[in-house]
DNA sequence: CCCAGGAATGTTAGCGCTATCGGCAGCGCT
DNA sequence: AGCGCTGCCGATAGCGCTAACATTCCTGGG
């Protein structure tokens, strides 16, 4: 059965005894030629029908897996999109990434996640170090990098896709949302819902790039709404993005702002906190201290009055991402290499 | 400056014309032949200062980035450590996940992740597929697999850690809790505490092995301390793994168990869902009936009366996976290759 | 003053795969 | 019969890197 069509296959394998089955093993029992088996693995249609059929019964017999690093090497494609993502913890990016990865899978794509805590020094790091896959796509959070990353990722030559916010300079493709506009439609309003002393609660320093914008954002509502009056502003970077911290900054807002009537966070986390925290203090939302909160969360349709919030496309930024990195791999133009998917005031009860 | 020590370096690069700059290009520029300068990026201290500094000069002028695809084809390692996990969206997996790629990111190891939804044969694929990395590591969530991955798993000879459950016959090696022990302990604190009529809710059918553990562990319970009765258990399968099916399934435990004093979630998900629930529709718990959860999220401790859980080691799973494999991958046998981190009973206002 | 021995660097031969081209049947057409 | 053409398969030459060995140069002890 097996003949020896392979030369050179005498007693290879040198370096490491622990290799596994490759190609030629496979091609050896299936008496063809080991590009045969490459075809059959990747082209089957141009191979004859029961030449195909021995080599899967050789493949299975074999157990035998690709190496993909030495596809990619040969072919120079790895079929790798790198992910930039802030965290983990913040399930907002699990949605993105759940309709990211569920259009590229249908392709033959896999993710290859690395997150930055917020950190633009580990986000160069994990650039650099995700450059070395030689990903076929990128995709970032945030459209806010250091020098040295749009250089990197421009010089890569690689279609990159970034998301979670709006620049009129993107580096290659951008799909996302005015993460100011949003913030600033939020306090219009506020404004008409009879509202007249915001407080705004978010992280301020720290790399979290999208919190900065929704500040601009409501300082330019301030300046529309009450132009001359100082706009008021907490920074809550000291403490960490989680439930837990609502509580420290609803003490903190009563102290600092006591004549607000209304605390805009910068997101769901912090208000959600906020309302679990009011909850179990007796102080009532909205009567007391009207809130409201960034990202549309599922527990903030759940908790007591319900979170008034902007809702933003979590799933679709990752489905409509993927499928313009998609474009851009395979060569062909986009419609547009810039997709804007807005977002969406939800105005619940509490304010 | 740049001499022709490198031959063959007349107009290569065929095949591709983009491809990037290569160890070749700036072993030219520093004048050095290219294993020198790969020996500067791995083994900095086998060469000599001045040429160390020439190269590193070098390598900063291309802006160099190692093809880790041909170091892996040319080592036999891929520096990556494959992760296996159920869902994204369940935030428990993102703290181990942190967990463990911290430890891994300090070593130099990356980490590779797929998802199942909770779907063996998904499983199956996606293990396949990431075989095709030849990942050093494999980090697997769950020891409940197909005979299909097991083999596969054993016969590619990579370290692996199971996690997340307990089993007298891992695959390799182990680092988890029992379940099934934590769920018994669970319902002896319920009995102890004066409760008669528990109900258990938990998916039971789909691929949630871990669910399905619980369920064993609350039914030895109810065998131990109501014998001879029908235990109550209820089947949230057909219920998507989010807060919002809390409500239907307490409606659910109460069309079908009404007599029942304390509803033992697997999941707080469903708990803490059911919290919510309960509060917007006027049921008081424990009053009316009580609740227990599973995990111990961050939510639990945080809403209304608080919820009585089983808390689990959620980051320590993730170190412990990280330190055992890093032994494993360095080829030094770990003190112990089966590690029980436990678990506790957190009691609440709950139950 | 010579040579053993180590430090620093270069040379060679792949890792497992794919791109590319070349060869050889078998077909229909003039 | 001869021509090109298509369908199928094999041989060859790398992809960019590292392991293993070879070579060169320098040092110091006899």
């Amino acid at each position: 059965m097996s003949s020896d069509t392979e030369p050179a296959a005498t007693e290879a394998r040198r370096r490491s005894s622990t290799r596994s089955v490759t190609l030629r093993d496979v091609a050896q029992r299936a008496g063809v030629s080991s590009q045969t088996v490459s075809r059959v693995l990747r082209i089957p249609d141009e191979v004859a029908p029961h030449t195909r059929a021995r080599v899967e019964a050789a493949v299975r017999e074999c157990g035998y897996v690709p190496n993909l690093a030495a596809r990619n090497l040969a072919s120079n494609r790895s079929r790798i999109v790198a992910t930039v993502i802030p965290s983990l913890s913040a399930s907002v990016f699990s949605e993105t990434l759940t309709g990211l990865s569920a259009v590229l899978a249908s392709e033959g794509y896999q993710v290859l996640l690395g997150y930055t805590d917020y950190d633009d020094e580990r986000e160069e790091q994990l650039i650099r170090s995700l450059l070395g896959r030689r990903p076929d796509g990128f995709f970032m959070t945030g459209v806010i990098h250091r020098e040295a990353v749009v250089t990197m990722l421009r010089a890569s030559d690689v279609p990159v896709v970034e998301t979670w916010d709006w620049t009129d300079t993107p580096i290659d493709a951008l799909v996302g949302f005015s993460n100011e506009d949003a913030m600033y439609e939020m306090v219009s309003f506020l404004h008409g819902a009879g509202y007249r002393a915001p407080c705004f609660v978010g992280s301020l320093v720290h790399g979290d790039h999208r919190s900065r914008r929704r500040l601009d954002g409501y300082l330019r509502a301030a300046e529309t709404y009450w132009p001359g009056t100082e706009p008021r502003v907490i920074d809550a970077s000291e403490h960490p993005l989680s439930l837990e911290s609502g509580g420290p900054l609803l003490e903190l807002a009563g102290r600092l702002h006591p004549e607000a009537d209304v605390l805009v966070f910068a997101t769901d986390i912090y208000a959600n906190g906020a309302l679990l925290a009011a909850q179990s203090r007796g102080i009532r939302v909205p009567e007391d201290i009207a809130v409201t909160g960034f990202g549309d969360f599922e527990l903030s349709r759940l908790l007591g009055p319900g979170l008034t919030t902007v809702a933003l496309p979590n799933q679709s930024i990752g489905r409509e991402a993927a499928a313009l990195l998609l474009d851009r791999m395979r060569g062909t133009e986009p419609p547009s290499r810039d997709v804007d998917l807005g977002f969406e005031i939800r105005r619940r009860g509490s304010a």
